[in-house]
DNA sequence: TGCTATTTGTA
DNA sequence: ACAAATAGC
């Protein structure tokens, strides 16, 4: 009897290593067809995010000798056209849990018909809906989802499979392999999974003792760096666990930071309309600003030229970078909101654009923490002040002067707005909802 | 994972 | 006279 055929589908998951839906595709001797589908939808995500992903696909197809069948079009067509052709039996795939990814999963496995889309494993350590409260609800607050999420428990990484299973030439189908484009961003760090283990490999060593204070200064080079790693599946947040382990504070920040990113994932599921609206509807009556001084001052803080050194050094960092650091993301982020009194959308959707990391779900409930309608809000009256925040957390002005080099001449701007007057007028719009 | 004004504590 | 703690936004 003839080996069955498979096809791994890669998505956000592009590496070869600790790979469960990898293992699954391999199995039973399975004859594998891996495959990446160019899906023109996600044209519109910003240039360098492309550039990462095409640089991660490169890699994956290098480490495959080849044998990566990159598709162009909609999923929902190419993926049960090549099933078909190829005669497999199953489609495997990593689940996706964003509510693009479900539409999309949903398109495919309607056109697949009889041929299986078999989902193993998911890009979190524990995937969205299966940590809950008592009465089988899903929790709203980071706190207690945290404490039953360690207590929960995940998997060890799984063993690697992508040297014994027998992968199918591209060129043994009649499918045209599309070339991987490279649209030429300067990437401020190299993507793939070789880069993801080596960057993860240095910051244990060197960053992760002193992690747990130094995390929150952005003049050092104190943070992992793993956000657009993990993003794009480069490596499994298990394989970072595996080295958590122990009570030092160091390690158990950063694990704590892996549960923030399980837990927007599993409220983002939850509720997949708290992508673009408050989750907090209570918020949807607090006026904002929309007007023609709104775009203007918009465009003043994407370009970094608020006269706010902390925060114009963090827009420029991200313009230039594709990356900023997190704890200028949430004074960037208040700003917007408390001091320009604009959308949180506003904001979100330029982060998603430019940020190498962009995630729909950390980013947009970052957002709404900071905008204090989303989940385990800040209370709305908190209101960053960004000078304070410099001196706390950038004390020597390293931070400032690296992104904002003009700092003490005539050529940067005055601040374009009064902080405590901004602060004020923010606190009056909030409190008339409370 | 605030800020600020005010009160309280210490010399 | 100033730092530390506290309350209310």
């Amino acid at each position: 009897m003839a080996t069955p055929v498979h096809l791994l589908w890669f998505r956000r998951d592009i590496r070869l290593a600790d790979h469960p839906a990898l293992l699954a595709a391999a199995a039973d001797d399975a004859q594998v067809l891996a495959c990446y589908v160019l899906d023109p939808r996600l044209a519109t995500a910003g240039a360098r995010r492309r550039q990462f992903l095409y640089d991660s696909l490169r890699e994956l197809r290098a480490g495959l000798d080849s044998r990566l069948l990159i598709l162009r079009g909609r999923p929902e067509n190419r993926i049960p056209k090549l099933a078909k052709e190829v005669g497999a039996s199953a489609v495997h795939v990593s689940a996706d849990f964003t509510p693009f990814g479900t539409r999309r999963d949903d398109a495919v496995r309607a056109a697949l018909g009889d041929i299986a889309l078999e989902a193993t494993g998911s890009p979190y350590l524990i995937a969205p809906g299966r940590v809950r409260k008592n009465d089988g609800t899903a929790y709203r607050v980071f706190t207690p989802y945290h404490r039953r999420w360690v207590e929960h428990g995940w998997r060890p990484p799984a063993k690697s499979a992508a040297a014994a299973a027998r992968w199918i030439d591209p060129a043994d189908t009649g499918e045209r392999n599309h070339d991987i484009p490279d649209p030429g961003s300067t990437l401020s760090i190299p993507a793939g999974e070789r880069a993801a283990r080596t960057r993860w490999t240095d910051f244990v060593e060197q960053h992760l003792p002193a992690y747990a204070d130094a995390r929150n200064r952005p003049d050092l080079d104190a943070t992992s760096r793993m956000s657009a790693y993990l993003h794009f599946g480069n490596i499994h947040p298990r394989t970072l666990a595996a080295d958590l382990t122990g009570a030092a504070a160091g390690p158990r920040a950063y694990l704590r930071e892996l549960a923030f990113r399980d837990f927007y994932a599993a409220v983002l599921h939850e509720w997949p309309r708290s992508a673009w609206w408050n989750f907090n509807q209570a918020f949807d009556a607090i006026e904002v600003d929309r007007d023609e001084d709104a775009e203007r001052t918009f465009e003043a803080w994407k370009e970094g030229r608020t006269g706010f050194p902390l925060v114009d050094a963090g827009m420029r960092q991200l313009h230039q970078t594709g990356f900023m650091h997190n704890r200028v993301r949430m004074i960037t982020a208040s700003f917007l909101v408390k001091d320009l009194h604009l959308p949180w959308q506003w904001g979100a959707r330029w982060f998603l654009d430019q940020l190498l990391d962009g995630d729909i779900a950390s980013n947009q409930h970052g957002w709404q923490w900071a905008a204090g309608s989303g989940t385990d809000a800040a209370p709305y009256f908190r209101v960053f002040n960004p000078d304070a925040q410099r001196t706390k957390f950038d004390p020597d002005g390293d931070y400032v002067r690296r992104w904002v080099p003009e700092l003490d001449t005539p050529a940067y701007p005055a601040p374009i707005v009064d902080h405590g007057e901004a602060r004020r007028e923010a606190l009056r719009r909030y409190g008339s909802i409370s």
